[in-house]
DNA sequence: GTGAAAGCGCTAACAG
DNA sequence: CTGTTAGCGCTTTCAC
């Protein structure tokens, strides 16, 4: 059976009314006299009515939907982005297309092309590294976007994030405070990776911290991309004290090598982590990391799309630095 | 600047041909002259044309939206299960409308009202419990709709998970069989878990095994709301010998819990968890669970989605169980 | 406060 | 293989 064949002219019809006011009744029910309104609801809920909002996007040009698009949502700081997300825009009554690109900036493009064929309102991406085309294609579109997780002087409209490079010079700060002076490095190869991992460097080198050792595995990392990882830094640079990973699923990893080898976290190597999973507070031992606040970054975004999107006065910051902070615990 | 106002007849103009054939060569190529094709794909990407695809959907009344609906994504056994699906439908070139319920039955129904006046193609929703209106409305809507994460016997439309209470049964038989005695139970306060608790705890009273003392928190549940359970049970029976938590983050809080008190596991008490996530494996102790294959579960989904919309010849089966295994480590 | 008319941009039939 | 004729079901003016 097909959708309830329920239109709205048969709203209309049974409250006695033309089918403006039934639009009327739903979009804005005080623009309607009390009894009038009645009659239409109750005619709704008698008919069951349910109003095909495609007929409305196509005639009002607005959706209602946002799109976001993440690298993939196997990863616990995107979900919980998504889930901040798309609990303040639901609440804002909007819905979330949603894509994962599979760290593939084509794939991004694809899916950007598909949203705006949907005439999403607004765009969440992940990141600000993307191809021209999405680039050209948003800015044409004009709808209010979000680049989200890093940050950059010229968004494509908004960013909500924090400074990788920034991250990566504290991380490297603090390692250098406690004394360690043989830096490893495990990453993603993506694009924030580089960039912790660059700020990472540069503090390291400015504190005349020779080299640091690097390995890099293909995104999504795993646990085990972590403890192979850390196997291969170590044959790479046995006298390893350091070593920084770009997420806490390659530094529990890293953890469980070291476990493995009956090698001292701290004592021997500082593990340091990023993002603060849930589990970074409870693994052994308690992995240092730094905080980045994943769901009140999609939050943030969902509560800047809204703002946008309801043409209230006041101008919106482009940029949104929700910062980051070093969880201390005993892994490094 | 609004959307590319460039519209079919615009393209279909600079081609020379009609709108229709515009259409057509958007979507079945084949179906037009070669040259034709050609002269119409140039146009296209010449004046750089977005089809709207929410007008095509009116006239055609196939969205190619396939909604979905979890408790959050938060849970990374739901975040994976919408990794998979999303991934699956985005090859069989379907867009993944996604909305959360907070574990809010009332949620639930309201987004199903909503994504149906989305036209949405199918959909996807977790678990087998629902109001009635859920029921109703999808099967007068006459989607294909998927359960996930659990099986009954009367679905909506299909079902494809596993049995929870055979789950639950499984771990109480391994723990029976391990010599436990003195049960415990540490679960999310929804339906799923409930029925993780009923196989259980039919089991251990087959096996003459006593009461069972149960503990449950409100949904998402957190590492700590594990380690505090473990506290309450413990101060409840402080005897107990093994505690099944409903899921992983749950009994990483337990065996967190166990080691502040010093409590050997499994040597004094046994930990189960339950959905076998990563960090299950890589904990101290590495965490004996039930794996369920999550994100398999959503490209499952996916597939039967994918078949059933294409209208392709054969039936297909209701009811899809995936099964469980039970993934023994030192825990328990 | 309510209604009438005129589309929104595309696809479904059916012709030819 | 290509074009013509009608809508899909709602919202938008602009009157009254």
């Amino acid at each position: 059976m097909k959708p309830s064949k329920v239109l709205m002219s048969d709203v209309a019809k049974a409250a006695g009314v033309a089918r403006v006011t039934v639009s009327r009744v739903l979009s804005d029910p005080d623009s309607v006299a009390p009894a009038t309104r009645a009659a239409v609801q109750e005619a709704v809920a008698q008919l069951g009515y349910v109003p095909n909002l495609n007929a409305g996007t196509l005639a009002s040009s607005r959706s209602r939907i946002v799109g976001a698009i993440v690298p993939t949502l196997s990863n616990a700081w995107f979900a919980d982005t998504m889930d901040g997300l798309s609990k303040v825009l639901g609440a804002a009554g909007y819905q979330l297309l949603l894509g994962q690109t599979g760290y593939d900036a084509d794939a991004e493009e694809k899916l950007v092309d598909a949203f705006l064929g949907r005439r999403v309102d607004a765009m969440v991406l992940t990141g600000t590294a993307h191809t021209a085309g999405v680039r050209s294609k948003l800015q044409k579109a004009g709808i209010p976007t979000v680049e989200c997780w890093d940050l950059c002087d010229d968004p494509i409209d908004m960013v909500v994030g924090f400074s990788n490079e920034a991250a990566g010079e504290a991380v490297a700060a603090h390692l250098l405070a406690r004394g360690r002076r043989r830096f490893g490095f495990l990453g993603a190869d993506e694009d924030r990776a580089r960039k912790r991992l660059q700020g990472y460097r540069a503090a390291i080198a400015r504190a005349g911290g020779g080299e640091v050792v690097t390995r890099s595995a293909a995104p999504p990392t795993s646990i085990d991309d972590g403890a192979a990882g850390l196997a291969q830094l170590l044959a790479a640079e046995p006298r390893l004290q350091a070593v920084f990973c770009s997420n806490d699923t390659l530094a529990l990893g890293a953890l469980l090598e070291c476990r493995r080898r009956g090698l001292a976290v701290p004592g021997e190597l500082s593990v340091v982590g990023f993002s603060d999973l849930p589990v970074a507070a409870a693994c052994v031992p308690p992995l240092t990391t730094v905080r980045i606040a994943s769901r009140e970054l999609g939050e943030r975004a969902g509560l800047l799309l809204a703002r946008r999107l309801s043409r209230e006065p006041g101008e919106v910051p482009r940029i949104h630095d929700i910062g980051f902070s070093l969880a201390l615990r005993e892994s490094g």
